[in-house]
DNA sequence: TTCCAAACCTGACTTTTGTCATAGTATCCC
DNA sequence: GGGATACTATGACAAAAGTCAGGTTTGGAA
């Protein structure tokens, strides 16, 4: 993007506070913008006929929610639920859209990143249907080293509730607590509270594999 | 597209026939192009850990195949193999990258189509991890229908064999061939050979809804 | 046409996963 | 600090789905 650019998104944005479990938008809804994550994390979940939610992404630092819908004009396909107090900065669609028309390396950036986007969805269809719930709950547990890191006590970093995981592995709350408590009696994680430690990451690794 | 851009992609283009079976491109090749169908259907799919594929998607007259990976500049992340016998023409990506670069309306376009398919992709995996095996099976039924039509006797117009079914669905052979069987019975479909027709649209219906 | 391989089908069984019930534990708010 | 509320945990059972093993049918090639 050109400094004018930049300099013209920069003053469009507001930014905003978003306190852990509250939305930043829900399923449904028509987005009048995208919201830009500068703090915390964020659930972008579907909820099924069975009342059920799917946790379909996580999204932290620097990524862009609500892309989708305002590119496409329809209404949001997914809701927003901060999982940690947050802190976005909103960019008026008409911002976004101007953007688009004007600077064709900016779309094919988003482009791009869509791209990305829908190889990770096709990713996780795939997962979801030929593995086994232990070896998605594993799974889910090294994406969560990978991709939020680990705290001083070598505790996963993000930290969600057994409900929150049983939705990122499409199972239920009772067999995701369960398999946690086998993991732990097999030496692969350890837990205090919520907090969920990896402990044999290798082992977790052949158990993804299928071994 | 202006008119010069048109006549320049169509001069690049080169038409190719596909036999039932053979594949367009297969999961890790590096793609030189994209290519668009001018008849017939491919199934899109993912080898997992397991063996078995995944069907993601089933594309017909008028997709574009590899547009992704194109796009993203990877490597193919699934296999595009005929279900039907099939002619494509390819668009090397030269003539894709060039039109990308220079028209940003076609750009958009291109953003707005895979924001489409990301929608979709989202909307499986919600279904795929909270509607069971029966459910999928009413959805995949009505989907051929609505997607592909029926022929003359009232039977779906694509014919899957049961595997590719079971592959769409995410589980095992055994379990499609069984629902179907069960579906029968119940007078929801009926079939000859490897043709299947929808009996009655409303129950299946209720029964995705999960009545 | 005949044969063979591939696809289809069914039964019996096992494993996986979900559901319901219930109890303990943390957490929040007044 | 106490009580309501949400979250975690576990057992018992039921339902769903996968696997294995065997048949049968079908379709295509020699």
């Amino acid at each position: 993007m050109s400094k004018e650019e930049l300099k013209q998104v920069s003053d469009s944005k507001t930014t905003k506070t978003i306190k852990k479990g509250q939305p930043i938008f829900e399923e449904g809804e028509k987005l009048n913008g995208v919201y830009c994550v500068r703090n915390g994390v964020s659930k972008l979940s579907k909820l099924s006929a069975n009342g059920k939610d799917q946790i379909v992404k996580l999204a932290s630092k620097g990524e862009v929610l609500g892309q989708r819908s305002v590119v496409s004009e329809e209404s949001a396909n997914l809701s927003a639920i901060a999982v940690e107090d947050m802190e976005v900065c909103f960019i008026p669609k008409e911002s976004i859209n101007n953007t688009l028309q004007k600077n064709p390396n900016f779309t094919l950036e988003v482009l791009r990143h869509m791209a990305h986007d829908l190889k990770e969805a096709d990713d996780v269809i795939v997962n979801i249907s030929q593995k086994t719930v232990k070896q998605r709950m594993a799974e889910a547990f090294l994406y969560l080293q990978n991709n939020f890191g680990e705290d001083a006590d070598g505790f996963l970093a993000l930290t969600l509730s057994r409900e929150d995981i049983s939705n990122v592995v499409g199972t239920a709350t009772e067999s995701a607590i369960r398999i946690i408590s086998e993991f732990k009696k097999k030496g692969l994680i350890h837990t205090s509270g919520k907090k969920i430690g990896i402990k044999n990451q290798q082992k977790l690794l052949e158990m993804v594999e299928g071994f």
